[in-house]
DNA sequence: TGCAGCAATATTGTATACAATAAAGTATAT
DNA sequence: ATATACTTTATTGTATACAATATTGCTGCA
């Protein structure tokens, strides 16, 4: 099944497509959080039926990518500060392990791999398309963890990686700096030589620098937001 | 969202009807491994239209409890060997760390719901009722989680307890000692106490002792998996 | 008998139609 | 002029209808 969801060519999955072009909309921060998601909208975009729009924003939410609101509508997730904080507390826990595991079984094939995402990752930047860069930056990371050949854990990174996104967009703080392909290219470098306790640790000051960046104290105040909040007659 | 999905009486959610339901089944050993679930068999059975039941199965796959196959229809999920391995790998790197938190957190009702939790499990064994023990002793686990009060990792967790259920329908080795209780006692008393270090050394140990009793080499070798494994013509 | 090809059946994938709920607008009364 | 009740509109929730695919059974032939 996860294996499918990653390899397969899918000859006709249009649920599929729709899911990928949002949440590649929403990695690259075209769709803000807090957007409205209206199914007949999404349908005439993509020619496809509410119900494929339904399927595919049900899949969405489930990845806590996009929140559905009953007879209110699917909505591009916000996460609040603490919402936040936990995506990368999470990420802290599972990550660095996951980097220790890749560098004990990386192949000089999976070095490639990892070096031409850092090369896109620098030619996005290059061309100021922040938006690319940070999703190339995300697939980087889940790369480490199909490395490190866990299937469910690199589940579980996916959906973090996924939300990160969204926390990004709401919290980060800093202009520059901002996927620190430097940090990546160390780790690729520990990885590459099998040194796996310096790759836990790399991953995990890395992890912690992106926190760093972030700031959580302010919430995000955004108008939908507001106006579900301010009325707790949520059923 | 995810509290939503905890606290809400849900006065009308048909779908959810059907996933807590089907759910329940499965980790109550009703549903076995590789079992089909047709759509309009299940549909028939909760009185709903195939566009909720496939809501459902959706959401089942989601968290891997069932596998969808492309114009095949959904089953049961049945994880093999290496998925079972990697599920109890997960455990052990989340779960530990859980109930330390848990320990630092607990309230003295947090206590009693976690003594209750155990003596339902043990009138459940006392009444021979294997499939609801097994069911109660996975949401002594999850009920750490809510109180180690992180919503993210909580949820990977539910996910890994409820595919649990199938591996340890398809792996289990053992007899006796289902649920262990004892474990989950001494795990109790320890988060009562506050004492984090305990809290998590004796969740690794039970995880251990649970591993211990599995035994992956052989495989599930179904019916409805053999065939589907022979014809890899899988798209 | 056994197999190949075709026909019939059943099941899933998708689209559309109808029902229920929420949101917005309007009119009326104070 | 504001607030409240009602009406209208828009959007989601659910059911059904149709299309596409897979499975099964049959027929004919070697």
């Amino acid at each position: 099944m996860s294996l499918v969801h990653i390899s397969t060519p899918k000859p006709k999955d249009v649920t599929q497509k729709v899911v990928d072009a949002l949440a590649l909309a929403i990695h690259e921060h075209r769709l803000a959080p807090a957007t409205k998601l209206g199914e007949d909208e999404i349908g005439e975009i993509y020619n496809v039926s509410r119900t494929v729009v339904r399927a595919a924003l049900q899949s969405l939410a489930h990845i806590q990518l996009v929140e559905i609101q009953r007879n209110k509508g699917a909505f591009v997730a916000s996460p609040t500060p603490r919402e936040a904080r936990e995506v990368f507390e999470a990420r802290a826990l599972l990550e660095p392990r996951t980097a220790r595991s890749a560098a004990s079984r990386a192949t000089p094939n999976d070095i490639e791999i990892l070096k031409d995402h850092i090369a896109k990752e620098h030619a996005a930047l290059d061309v100021g398309d922040n938006g690319r860069a940070l999703n190339l930056s995300g697939r980087f990371h889940i790369e480490i963890a199909r490395i490190a050949d866990q299937d469910t854990i690199r589940r579980f990174i996916e959906t973090l990686i996924a939300r990160s996104s969204l926390v990004i967009a709401l919290y980060w703080r800093r202009e520059s700096a901002l996927c620190e392909s430097h940090a990546h290219h160390a780790l690729v470098q520990a990885i590459a030589d099998g040194d796996e306790q310096n790759a836990e640790e790399l991953m995990q000051s890395h992890l912690v620098d992106l926190n760093s960046a972030l700031d959580f104290r302010d919430r995000p105040a955004q108008t939908l937001n507001l106006r579900e909040l301010l009325q707790a007659t949520d059923q």
